[in-house]
RNA sequence: GGUGGCGUAGCCGAGUGGUUCAGGCAGAGGCCUGCAAAGCCUUUGACGCGGGUUCGAAUCCCGCCGCCACCUCCA
């Protein structure tokens, strides 16, 4: 039985999907105005994890990934660099999904933009008008009624009463709304601003209404899983559901949140300016020293993410592929999946790949003695179960079959080595052997002959 | 101030009231190897502090200390 954390009930429940067999899930992607950092692969990573092991165990998902391609930081950002502001927009949106792919992370089902939804976000904004919940102000735009509706603060379990407080703490409210915790539901364009003709004037969605309309549109009422960074609980999450079921629609089923990563103890963001960069990590690192970093680690706690972290997870990943090359030159065979049930017992508490992963290990150990006890059946039996089982953390390892262009070459010099060793000429082999480490190549000797990979 | 989380061996990080219990990285010794590389075996050492409950607690309760997050844009 698959048991999931949910935030709203703030404890593990067993996971009950809307139709038996399907999941539909929708994760909050970015709005992208700037180039993506650690937080944004971290959390992907997560959700790409949760998406292919529902999928591993048989689920049939379907995934929604959203781009906010219009918000105050866009419009902002564009008029600093003299570009518009789908221009803008477009441009980090690839840069984030080029980034996502070289973790592996898999693309969406549906990848709606708020832009392409205005028509949706209108008619939802109109229920809300229509049922009370929100009210439109002339040249302002139109917001969200929050103390019209008796569950708001359900998910970040925060009273009216609490958020009055804090609120009225704040220093600068908008002033035209009635109330300080109102939020903005359309919001009116000043010249020079993008805008979208509407019943309450020229203007642009405020942020959370799209997320709302696409999800409803796209997954329908009651989906099953809505995830995203724990920093967008409140306000963001706890918006989306006001907007949604104070206009009648039932909202998600499970509310699922990933950790931050942390820098230096604290945590990455933007107002402590110490975000790093996701692509000079994956290019540092490799993508698959974070996936696996990320995944050593429980989804819900928060992440220290640093050099020495991910030069510790390469390590480990390459004591995988080492496992994968070895058996390869050895000629395992090929032998179908068995038991992964160990696995599945314990990833299906709330999707806990620290224990996963720990699963894995143990295989690999399986894997790595059967085959120094030159036990090929058995080797290749544990390594079916460490591949099945890494799939679904969505890592491949590499068993370097994928030699490169100056193979042959290296080829010769390796078998130069193997016959200056046969003549016990070991001057000469090492001589041989340095000068494939120059070339980044690095063999390993093993019973069936010499094999190399690549540094 | 309100709410939530965390504090486990050199580092990271799981964990259930009770025989050894994670797992990874690093370290030490051994095996294998011409030497390496890879691998296997063994091994060092822990549960923030103070009480309490219990036959027994890292695991339950109370207090304290420390750290972090959300309450504001944020994955």
């Amino acid at each position: 039985m698959l048991r999931i954390y949910d935030t709203a009930a703030r404890s593990v429940r067993d996971f009950e999907p809307r139709t038996a067999g399907k999941v539909s899930m929708y994760v909050c992607g970015v709005t992208p105005y700037d180039a993506p950092h650690l937080g944004h692969g971290r959390t992907a990573v997560t959700f790409d994890v949760i998406r292919r092991y529902l999928a591993w165990r048989g689920y049939e998902v379907e995934f929604v990934t959203n781009v906010t391609d219009i918000e105050d930081k866009i419009i902002a950002r564009a008029s600093e660099q003299g570009i518009t502001e789908p221009e803008l927009a477009a441009k980090f949106e690839k840069m984030y999904f080029d980034q996502l792919d070289r973790l592996g992370v898999q693309p969406p089902d549906h990848l709606p933009r708020a832009t392409e939804f205005i028509a949706q976000i209108h008619a939802l904004i109109a229920e809300l008008i229509a049922m009370g919940r929100a009210y439109a102000i002339e040249g302002s735009g139109a917001y969200f009624k929050v103390d019209s509706l008796g569950t708001y603060g359900k998910l970040s379990h925060r009273t009216l009463e609490q958020l009055l407080e804090s609120a009225g703490a704040r220093v600068d409210v908008d002033e035209d709304k009635r109330s300080p915790v109102d939020f903005a539901l359309w919001k009116a364009a000043k010249p020079g601003e993008p805008a979208w003709e509407s019943p309450w004037g020229a203007g642009r969605p405020g942020w959370h209404i799209e997320c709302s309309a696409m999800a409803l549109e796209i997954l329908g009422e009651d989906f099953d899983l809505h995830g995203g960074g724990s920093d967008l609980v409140f306000p963001h999450h706890e918006n989306e559901i006001a907007q949604a079921e104070g206009a009648g629609h039932p909202f998600a089923r499970y509310w699922m949140h990933g950790g931050m990563v942390m820098v230096g103890k604290e945590k990455m963001g933007k107002s402590l300016g110490n975000m790093l960069s996701l692509s000079d990590a994956i290019d540092v690192h490799g993508p698959r020293s974070f996936r696996w970093l990320v995944a050593q680690h429980h989804y819900r706690n928060q992440l220290e993410i640093n050099d020495e972290a991910l030069t510790a997870a390469r390590a480990t990943i390459e004591g995988y592929d080492a496992l994968a090359r070895r058996l390869r030159a050895a000629g395992a065979p090929m032998v179908a999946v068995g038991d992964t049930s160990a696995f599945a017992d314990v990833m299906d508490n709330d999707f806990d790949t620290p224990n996963g992963v720990a699963v894995i290990a143990g295989w690999r150990r399986d894997a790595n003695t059967a085959l120094d006890a030159g036990n090929l059946d058995d080797a290749a039996k544990s390594f079916a179960l460490v591949v099945d089982a890494m799939g679904a953390l969505g890592i491949v390892l590499d068993d370097g079959s994928s030699t490169g262009e100056d193979a042959s070459a290296i080829d010769v010099l390796v078998q130069q080595r193997t016959d200056a060793r046969a003549n016990r000429d070991f001057a000469e082999a090492d001589r041989v052997r340095d000068e494939l480490t120059v070339l980044g190549v690095v063999l390993e000797d093993t019973p069936t002959g010499t094999i190399w990979h690549r540094l």
